[in-house]
DNA sequence: ATAATATATCAAGATATATTGATATTATGA
DNA sequence: TCATAATATCAATATATCTTGATATATTAT
């Protein structure tokens, strides 16, 4: 009960469903890229990004003082399913702003 | 987004998943059935139904003043998914408390 | 070592959701 | 009609979640 319920509420913000779809769309992103693109301070995306690793949506790498957060792979039934969903909402999404070029991390 | 939410966050409650997994194990109930099985009150149990129903779950058939709610038939894909994961939670279920029995309808 | 950058975490206030008790509505039966 | 029962809705309070700004930690560059 208690993991289903920390992946349905991982779903229940607009903000991670946005996160969601963005990083569906782009791939691995650190979170200051998330941050440009957004226009969001650091922290509450820091915090959204949490919740959704927690939820079992999002993947960590860590590259330095960098942290790259992506879909991970693979998705179980009812994450996949959830991702399809959100997929099919065609979703608006901010312009990818990309700050960090790092050459050392090949992602 | 607005839909999907919607049905999002009706899963985003315990006493919600309990009700859609008794539900699904008993079939349609009506509302004084349920708050006598679940031991409460009777306009929490409305609220929860209500949003249920609102999220896409569930289906209200009138009969005199009774309301029976039932799992709605076919769910969608996103739906029928996370009804197949609250069946796997394998939860402790309240046993059943039938007060009404009416005659005159049959569900 | 110091400074700058990226990220995570915490505390406080703002917002949303849940629970309760009271009231309103509708249907049934005496 | 009047009383009773089933359900829905509302207002007030309690609880949870989100956002912000500040601070802490860790890495890289000078």
């Amino acid at each position: 009960m208690d993991v289903f319920l920390e992946t349905v509420s991982a779903l229940n913000d607009e903000t991670r469903i946005r996160l969601l779809a963005f990083l569906d769309t782009h791939g691995a992103l650190c979170v200051c890229d998330l941050q440009e693109s957004f226009g969001m301070i650091q922290s509450r995306l820091s915090r959204h990004l949490k919740i959704l690793k927690d939820g079992g949506f999002l993947r960590v790498d860590r590259c330095g003082t960098w942290a790259y957060y992506s879909i991970r792979s693979p998705l179980d039934r009812f994450r996949s399913e959830a991702l399809a969903e959100i997929r099919c909402l065609g979703l608006e999404l901010p312009q990818l702003i990309k700050l960090s070029q790092n050459e050392g991390c090949s992602l």
